[in-house]
DNA sequence: GGACCTTTGAAGGGG
DNA sequence: CCCCTTCAAAGGTCC
């Protein structure tokens, strides 16, 4: 049992959660919500002012069909994106011309959508609301199967500070929000804080009794929150692990039993969970059955598993080719992109009406990059949680295990590579992404929502790693956003300083003192400069150099 | 039906 | 140690 006490658990995140993460400051993470969002909004729609004053003929950003088509369009939007930079003060990031039509459809739509619902984009959803990462009863590495619950962090206010988050007022749009997106998938039961990485522990069939519907509230229908006794037995572990590792998130547990409002419990359900805690409808006006008690059609990554696998670890090992291939698929743990990704795509579909995945990545990738770094802090400490816990379970699993089982990589041959074609989608893409003047304002190192471009010295880096020495500025890291990153398999032409602790791999994790990502430079570009010609220090400048990249054939 | 698109981050192999 | 590749989620789109 190597980690059930004592200081085993440190390493796993038990101090850190002692940290108080913004309880003195949230009024003013508040604020700065609103302030994000507004920016948020008064961003997208200087984008799109800008975008039309800068690029009439960008209208194939918008057809209907934004997919990318081959060639011309593709190739004369992009070739725009020089004179994007101009004139603005710009970042550049990825973003196709596709792309940059999928925005500003998402900012057409979401314009009105806030004004119906008065308060789109008005909070982020988890700002200071880490989720508690609670895999679902089937497998947490397959679709739908994580659930997070949006928690505070600290997660030790038991005695209440819970329920006025609860019952705080979060964003009205959200409350009256129609969207079904924002709805939980039918299948998803209510409680499912059950982390399980091995999806045969909890077979549909024999689903844990305070799973079952007799545990909902009568009042409400909704579930009621099970007592820590209730829900500690039904740790995800397979059984062997079970009672000897500890879950990383463990920790939460208690408190999450104590703290959190049956509505809480209730966000634990979805995948799509509501960000503001609140059961949806249909969940709160019918208590909803666990899927795995009515839905047979469980998505499972492995075909028999009802049992068995749980030590699919072990036998990946060991088993002969053959059943190497009933072997379940242990998917790759989330990382905090990922993280954040899943928890806010509902809410950026809920609010443009957009589906299109590809889009919405591109808007969540912009906007994962303008959380502050405590925000992104967070998820980073999830992601970190989370692999320390497949890690766990999985103590023989590679990422190179899942290599090759999916059909087939995408881009595996490129195109030749013509100057006329060095914006084709194959190729690279650039895209400048225009700063509000809010953003651009950004550019002063104190304010705090550029503070992922701004100078690193920010208490908050200790929370993510507060067993490691807060790290230093060169430790942490951000993946600098500011970047054209065509074609990261072509050419890497971020910006980004190196991301690798200086004894350790990339992850920003696997080195205790460095528990963050660096920080990223700020490298707000002045106006009317061409991105190119930037030079930021001597080493970004080398990093700037491959920006001329984007031109460059791929070799 | 499956690949593709799109995002960032993590991991691992190769040089 | 750096570079590169692959995969993780997700859902519309295309072949």
């Amino acid at each position: 049992m190597p980690q059930l006490n004592g200081g085993g658990g440190d390493d796993l995140g038990a101090n850190d959660e002692l940290i108080s993460f913004k309880d003195e400051g949230e009024q003013e993470e508040k604020i700065s919500e609103n302030v994000s969002a507004e920016r948020d909004l008064a961003d997208v729609k200087s984008s799109l002012v800008n975008e039309s004053e800068n690029n009439s003929s960008s209208s194939d950003c918008e057809q209907t069909d934004r997919r990318p088509q081959p060639g011309a369009q593709r190739g004369s939007s992009a070739r725009q994106s020089p004179s994007f930079a101009e004139g603005t003060s710009s970042r550049v990031c990825v973003m196709s011309s596709v792309a940059r039509g999928c925005v500003y459809s998402v900012l057409l739509s979401a314009a009105p959508r806030r004004q119906q619902h008065g308060g789109l984009f008005k909070t982020p959803p988890y700002a200071g609301y880490p989720f508690l990462m609670i895999p679902d009863l089937t497998n947490p590495y397959s679709p739908g199967a994580r659930t997070y619950l949006p928690m505070k962090w600290p997660l030790l206010d038991i005695s209440g500070a819970a329920a006025l988050k609860d019952s705080r007022p979060t964003t009205p749009g959200h409350a009256s929000n129609k969207v079904p997106v924002v709805q939980p998938p039918p299948h998803m039961h209510p409680l499912t804080p059950l982390i399980t990485y091995s999806n045969d522990r909890f077979s549909p069939r024999a689903p844990p009794a305070h799973l079952s519907p007799d545990v909902l509230d009568p009042k409400t229908g909704i579930p009621r929150t099970p007592h820590a006794s209730e829900l500690t037995p039904y740790y995800p572990l397979s059984p062997g692990a079970v009672g000897q590792i500890t879950h990383p998130l463990g920790w939460l547990v208690p408190h999450l039993t104590l703290s959190v409002s049956p509505t809480v419990s209730l966000s634990l359900v979805s995948g799509h969970f509501s960000p503001h805690m609140t059961p949806p409808p249909a969940l709160r006006q019918t208590g909803h059955t666990h899927p795995v008690l009515t839905s047979p059609s469980i998505k499972q990554e492995t075909s028999n598993n009802d049992d068995g696998a749980s030590d699919s670890a072990h036998a990946n090992a060991t088993a002969p080719p053959k059943e190497a291939e009933l072997k379940p698929h242990i998917k790759k743990p989330l990382n905090a992109f990922m993280l954040y990704m899943k928890e806010m795509r509902a809410k950026v579909v809920a609010e443009c009406t957009l589906k299109e995945s590809a889009a919405i990545n591109q808007i969540l990738g912009r906007r994962w990059h303008s959380l502050s770094r405590e925000e992104q802090a967070k998820y980073y400490e999830l992601a970190r949680k989370e692999r320390q816990l497949h890690s766990q379970l999985y103590p023989g699993w590679s990422a190179r295990d899942n290599y090759g089982k999916r059909k087939k990589r995408k881009r595996e041959n490129k195109p030749e590579f013509k100057p006329e074609d060095k914006f084709s989608p194959q190729t690279k893409k650039l895209c400048v992404a225009y700063l509000s003047p809010a953003e651009t304002a950004c550019g002063s190192p104190t304010s705090s929502h550029c503070s992922m471009l701004d100078s690193p010295d920010t208490p908050s880096v200790a929370l993510a790693s507060p067993a490691a020495p807060a790290p230093t500025h060169s430790e942490q890291a951000q993946p600098l956003s500011l970047t054209t990153k065509p074609d990261s398999r072509v050419q890497h032409a971020h910006f980004a300083l190196p991301t690798k602790a200086s004894s350790s791999g990339s992850s920003p994790y696997s080195q205790p003192g460095s528990s963050l990502p660096r920080p990223l430079p700020l490298l707000t570009l002045p106006a009317g400069l061409p991105f190119n010609h930037v030079a930021v220090s001597s080493q970004h400048a080398v990093q700037l150099q491959p920006l001329s990249l984007v031109t460059k054939p791929a070799d």
